[in-house]
RNA sequence: GCGGCUGUGGUCUAGCGGUUAUGACAUGAGCUUCCCAAGCUCGUAACCCGGGUUCGAUUCCCGGCAGCCGCACCA
């Protein structure tokens, strides 16, 4: 049994998730959070707000799950994210028919699934495998459609990132920053991918979360205000350069910048962050590396990316976060389609001064005696540069493919010095993006541990401190009223104190400590007759199984202290002598 | 999607054309002043789904679903 098969099934025994419609047979790609899964969940996610909406002050907001066409349209999604497929004829092998002709066509994703067929025929390919026909070309869309409302008339699809829902929200969120880059917006949300065929459990889904972030930065400063916070911290980085040499190498941020390995500061910047974050959730160090996209397997869009992969026991080296430079290949996009105006005004540091020629036509004369051509006639006397401006006799301008001959004295101008205090542009996007319950899995594998104690193994799910289902257990020392009455006090106080507390009587307190073991609940609190006669309760650390004994009244502050880690364990309390 | 292998309580598993379908662990109730999966008593709990063959199918056959492995796919 390896390593994947010993955490899924003790997510699966101990209630952190499972595949989904178990009751009806399953469908693959889809998963249930159990109790503990639940709350892991939802700590890595706070975990991650705490990373982001509070420590970039990013606004998180939600989005519908469902999009209208045009939005597919415009990101792309629509024409992009499908496959062209075929089938062979003979033994109904499916391939991807733009790959078949890969090496006839330099750009196979430019062709129509017709004309993709079409090279079939012309340059006699078959089936690599039978050598039988294929098919006719066909898209396989990986997105899950649907109809918004009654009819089919409007078509909605399941969004397949959660990213679109901060583009489309551009001009309110730049209000909402009262107008003034660099701001990010972020998202956490389920997502939805029709794939061909998930593996893997939890790590390829068809229904995942994600988390992502979009800030919106100047595209001509792409240094970070903060930089200096994260350059000196090392990290395993797998650059382009490197992967073609197959080696990875430690160092800097700020050298890998410097050296021109991460495109920007920014990138760098929350590729650290993300570095950061992943660590604080309890994805090992050693088993963790940022992997840079070659260009070729590089969106379209993306101007640098680079991936945290982190290596996990049966599957490898799995992608968990993708941290992109999406320049303004969004927003353009919708700016396009949508005709709205995705820009921001952004001031020069010093206004810029220029003469610029103004020309005035005399409208009051020329509207009474060229009526309706007046407009046109005014149109192209403002173009005229100051050479035929400052001619001799009657201007003669085109209009309507005639010429017309207009009194110099019906046009002024002059030169005046304008004043342009800055400009409209489009914003670049940084998007880190998580997926969640990837991180989740490799954070259970990550933890995991198996030790023999006393001949008898011993599981143990060394999450840390705070990411945890379970903070604390309270467990009587034996089901009895004298002890469960006082137990039951200390687990209210614990619980209002806002801490998950769980409470246990069955079973023998050794096997209700292996039970914890396997959970990672960090400490147990055990209630015994010392808690009667002297009023002290035992402290239980779960990783290294030493107990220190503390005052019933002290207990609060001590949990307290342990679980945000300004209390070290060995001086919590009297220690207890195994 | 294709091919191969697999599918028995919560978990791991025995088994068979006709049984009351094993066993272990886990779990519930109880007993035992019991600090690292102790012991004892008594419980709860399963043949993936649908069709076919047969007097009778958990067992054989076909299809579906799911899992694992390989291929393909993974913006």
């Amino acid at each position: 049994m390896d390593r994947y098969e010993q955490v899924t099934e003790l997510a699966r025994r101990r209630g952190f998730m499972w595949p989904a419609f178990e009751l009806y047979g399953g469908a693959a790609g889809f998963y249930d959070y159990g109790p503990l899964g639940a709350q892991l969940k939802r700590r890595i996610e706070d975990a991650w707000r705490g990373f982001f909406v509070i420590r970039e002050g990013f606004a998180e907001i939600e989005a519908p799950t469902i999009g209208i066409e045009d939005i597919f349209k415009a990101s792309g999604h629509l024409s992009g994210f499908s496959d062209p497929l075929t089938e062979c004829k003979e033994c109904k092998e499916i391939y991807r028919a733009d790959h078949l002709i890969k090496h006839i066509i330099e750009v196979p994703d430019a062709l129509s699934d017709e004309e993709i067929y079409q090279v079939f025929q012309d340059n006699d390919i078959f089936c690599p495998e039978c050598g039988g026909d294929l098919s006719t070309v066909y898209e396989f869309n990986l997105m899950f459609k649907t109809a918004i409302g009654p009819g089919n008339k409007h078509a909605g699809y399941l969004r397949p990132e959660t990213a679109q829902g901060m583009f489309i929200n551009y001009p309110r969120l730049l209000r909402y920053f009262r107008g003034a880059l660099p701001f990010g917006a972020v998202q956490i949300g389920k997502s939805y991918r029709n794939e061909i065929s998930p593996r893997q459990g939890v790590i390829r889904l068809r229904e995942f979360t994600q988390a992502e972030a979009e800030v919106f930065i100047d595209p001509r400063d792409k240094t970070h205000p903060r930089f200096d916070e994260v350059k000196d911290i090392v990290m395993r980085l797998y650059s382009q350069a490197g992967q073609e040499r197959g080696e990875v190498e430690e160092m800097t941020v700020g050298e890998a910048v410097e050296k021109g390995i991460i495109a920007h500061q920014t990138l760098a910047y929350y590729v650290a962050r993300t570095y950061q974050f992943l660590q604080a959730v309890g994805v090992a160090r050693d088993r963790l590396r940022f992997r840079q996209h070659k260009a070729d397997e590089m969106a379209h869009y993306a101007a640098d990316c680079w991936d945290a992969e982190v290596l996990l026991d049966r599957l490898g080296w799995i992608e968990l976060v993708g941290v992109a430079d999406r320049t303004d290949y969004d927003l353009k996009s919708h700016m396009a389609l949508s005709q709205a105006r995705l820009t921001v005004f952004v001031n020069y540091d010093q206004p810029v001064r220029r003469e610029k020629l103004v020309i005035k036509p005399d409208m009051k004369s020329l509207g009474p005696r060229f009526k309706g051509q007046a407009k046109a006639i005014a149109e192209a006397l403002k173009s005229l540069d100051m050479k035929e401006l400052k001619g001799e006799g009657p201007i003669a301008v085109q209009v309507d493919g005639e010429t017309v001959e207009v009194e110099r004295e019906l046009v002024s101008f002059e030169m005046v010095e304008e004043e342009i205090r800055g400009e409209e542009l489009v914003p670049h996007v940084i998007e880190p993006s998580f997926g969640i319950d990837r991180i989740l899995y490799t954070v259970l594998e990550h933890s995991y541990y198996e030790e023999m104690v006393e001949e008898e193994p011993r599981i143990v799910l060394r999450l840390l401190p705070r990411m945890t289902p379970v903070d604390v257990a309270v467990l009587p020392l034996m089901d009895r009223p004298e002890l469960t009455a006082p137990a039951r006090e200390i687990l209210e106080a614990l619980r209002s104190a806002g801490y998950l507390t769980d409470y246990d009587t069955s079973g023998s307190i050794g096997r209700r400590y292996r039970r914890n073991d396997e959970i990672g609940t960090p400490y147990c609190v055990t209630v015994d007759y010392e808690t009667i006669e002297q009023g002290t309760v035992t402290i239980r650390d779960r990783d290294s199984m030493r107990q220190v004994k503390v005052k019933k009244e002290d207990l609060l502050g001590t949990v307290s202290g342990l679980l945000c880690c300004t209390q070290r364990f060995e001086d919590a309390g009297v220690a207890v002598s195994p």
